[in-house]
DNA sequence: AAAATAATTTAGACAAGTCTAAATTATTAA
DNA sequence: TTAATAATTTAGACTTGTCTAAATTATTTT
């Protein structure tokens, strides 16, 4: 039905849709592919031909509800492919995103299903990410960015939204992993930092927008 | 390195060589694959440039042992997924293999390395097929086809050749899965037919060839 | 051993996905 | 609001893997 290059197509434009009401620019989904600008006016005019995005020429693409379905039944697969990888397999936390990369794209229902069954049902994956239901419906689970709060006290890392290994080496390096728990001690609204508190060491500074909370 | 198409063509090529000596002929190939003639010849140039196979027009292909290889170690992982399908997930042993066609392709020698961890390390799928070991080396433990068989006696059914659901659908209603005790307890030289009794129920009639036993 | 048949290869074309360079359209600046 | 710049699309070409039809080589038959 789908290619994979259609599948990652759709779920590039799935990610830089979600939190903006805009059309994606052909721009952001070649930057977010490392591909050219031509390849994706071409990748798109097919999707439009499939009804999988809506396409007005010199002005970006805007998901279908059913380009959207076909992304997150790939990001659902993903995400349980990831806690396979991390639960079963031991495999580390900035190890896990290439090889789900692959493996997402093994067409079976059943497959998806069995997985999910075996590993109970999970609701997110290893870096916080909620995992879609077979329904294509998302329980984000009142999870806030780091950016946004605005109240000093105890917290709990529920995710990170940089998947990149180096990054995730370097959060792991520190002691920062999914459920550790963190107190904001102190706010400077003059250049928007904050001083946390965690895992009974000493405090760090920590840049803005690290992680997603609740 | 490989492309899932030039695995797809030694592994064809390399279930041909098995047990005999000659090339294997282009219209093999075309018909195990189900591609035309044509394209087996312009895929073949492409592994022979790879040094994958020795290749010598209108007389076939040898598969080298750089193709062997390759060859080999998708086949581990092939058998390896389908232990995964059954064992872990519970899938069916007719439903297993398509599943492992596509999962066989995902190229990461530590995921093949910890799932075999994961599993313990079998020495057999769940058809009886060997598991090729990381060396690309085969312990086939004296498995010996029922068709070779020339005494009378008890024999466990360790595996068969023929994979296809429906005749696996076939066996399992009769009852014969791998690890089934039957007795052989007439042959017959006229038209090598034999008669063998299992499972504590009646007599049947079945034809040679069916499976590897020891 | 020549003729008929079968198998294989070549030639030319197609689809998917990609690229670069040129042309077109939007946006920003003056 | 025209000029300059930036983004997007089109045009044409390339790669991989495939096909059909025609040409070539092997094999079998007589």
């Amino acid at each position: 039905m789908t290619t994979t290059t259609e599948e990652n197509y759709l779920k590039a434009i799935y990610h830089l849709s979600t939190g903006n009401q805009d059309s994606v620019l052909t721009s952001a989904i070649a930057g977010s592919l490392s591909t050219s600008s031509a390849s994706v006016t071409d990748m798109i005019k097919k999707l439009s031909e499939k009804n999988m995005v809506e396409y007005e020429r010199y002005h970006g693409v805007k998901i279908t509800r059913k380009g959207e379905k076909v992304a997150l039944s790939i990001i659902r697969r993903h995400r349980l492919w990831e806690v396979f990888l991390m639960d079963t397999l031991k495999f580390k936390w900035d190890e896990v995103h290439d090889l789900a990369e692959e493996l997402e794209h093994v067409s079976s229902d059943e497959l998806t299903k069995r997985l999910d069954a075996f590993l109970g049902f999970p609701k997110f994956d290893p870096h916080g990410d909620p995992i879609p239901d077979t329904n294509g419906k998302v329980h984000s689970n009142g999870q806030v960015l780091l950016s946004e709060i605005t109240k000093k006290g105890k917290y709990i890392l529920s995710g990170v939204n940089d998947h990149s290994p180096s990054f995730l080496q370097y959060l792991e390096k520190k002691g920062l992993i999914p459920g550790s728990i963190f107190s904001i001690v102190e706010m400077d609204e003059f250049d928007n930092s904050m001083q946390i508190i965690f895992s009974n060491k000493s405090p760090s500074l920590l840049a803005k927008k690290l992680a997603k909370t609740f």
